[in-house]
DNA sequence: CGCCAACCCTCAGTACACAGATCATCTGGA
DNA sequence: TCCAGATGATCTGTGTACTGAGGGTTGGCG
């Protein structure tokens, strides 16, 4: 306590935050808000992420892992995995791209397909029912804002890196 | 494939929805950009919610671990976890409550003091980096409407439960 | 043509998040 | 007093997320 190794006034002390106040911390606790709305109106065995992967397939039948990753920001790592998991519950399958021979395209099965038209409506179920404290206005605000922040994000990360 | 179960017109197919446009996609992206932003102007080693936790315990220095979980929104799983690595790198430590053997009264270590002092203030930098697309007013908005989906959110948990 | 850097994917390791089962402790009612 | 239910913590299992290392493939450059 006495001889701190900071090069602030001797004696100064940080009080605590308040964490309602960060932006960050509220945003981890939407999520969490997001994950339970979800179980509860959409489905408790396809995830978010998992819908977003399968609706990117419908867009477009066919495309490589990582273009999908890239696509719905989800990290290659996580989608190997994710992948694994559609597949192997017979949602997904793939062949490796005759052309490129590193690259795995995936496409939904009858049965992946079959189940994306049962969750999409919910989705906006569940949706109503996360922004349900919100007007229309309001929700269109709270996109529009959090669209500006993941955006100054993509901006720092995909050209020039760092 | 020829009769699926669903109830609907046969012949009707939702097209892939735009997750651009779904607040819980945006949701998820955020705090991806929030992960980033931490661990690029606070800290690479202490996350945000063992922020969260030291941070409860700089207001409350001790509480049992139950407590602090419900102030931060963190699972009592996930606080046995997080709290038995916060303490394995002596930040914090913990001892049985006399009055009531079940809790475990945490507390910040000296060390674990010290370096929370370091980071409060690089929190308010990250929240800058965070929102640096958005104006003051708009950080605001953007909080306030966080908030009323959280609260809606813990309404609908806290009591009744169900 | 051959080689190497770039690229796609996988795997290991770490951490958050949560449900469900288990164990110990506490408390209130019979 | 003693037992049953509630409560605090842990453990297991699953899933998301990301870093760094490694392997196979491709393509361009000398």
């Amino acid at each position: 306590m006495t001889h701190a190794k900071a090069k602030s006034a001797p004696g100064h002390v940080y009080p605590a935050e308040d964490l309602n106040q960060h932006p960050g911390h509220l945003i981890r606790r939407a999520q969490q808000a997001l994950n339970a709305a979800w179980a509860e109106k959409v489905s408790k065995t396809i995830s978010s992420p998992q819908f977003a992967v399968m609706n990117a397939l419908l867009a477009d039948p066919e495309l490589d892992q990582r273009t999908v990753g890239e696509r719905v920001d989800i990290d290659r790592s996580t989608m190997a995995d994710l992948v694994a998991r559609l597949t192997a519950r017979g949602l997904l399958e793939w062949t490796r791209d005759s052309a490129d021979g590193r690259r795995k395209k995936i496409r939904l099965t009858p049965k992946g397909c079959a189940l994306l038209q049962e969750i999409i409506p919910r989705t906006r179920t569940m949706t109503g029912h996360l922004v349900r404290a919100l007007s229309p206005s309001e929700e269109a605000e709270l996109r529009r804002l959090l669209r500006l922040v993941v955006t100054a994000h993509d901006a720092s990360t995909s050209s020039t890196d760092q």
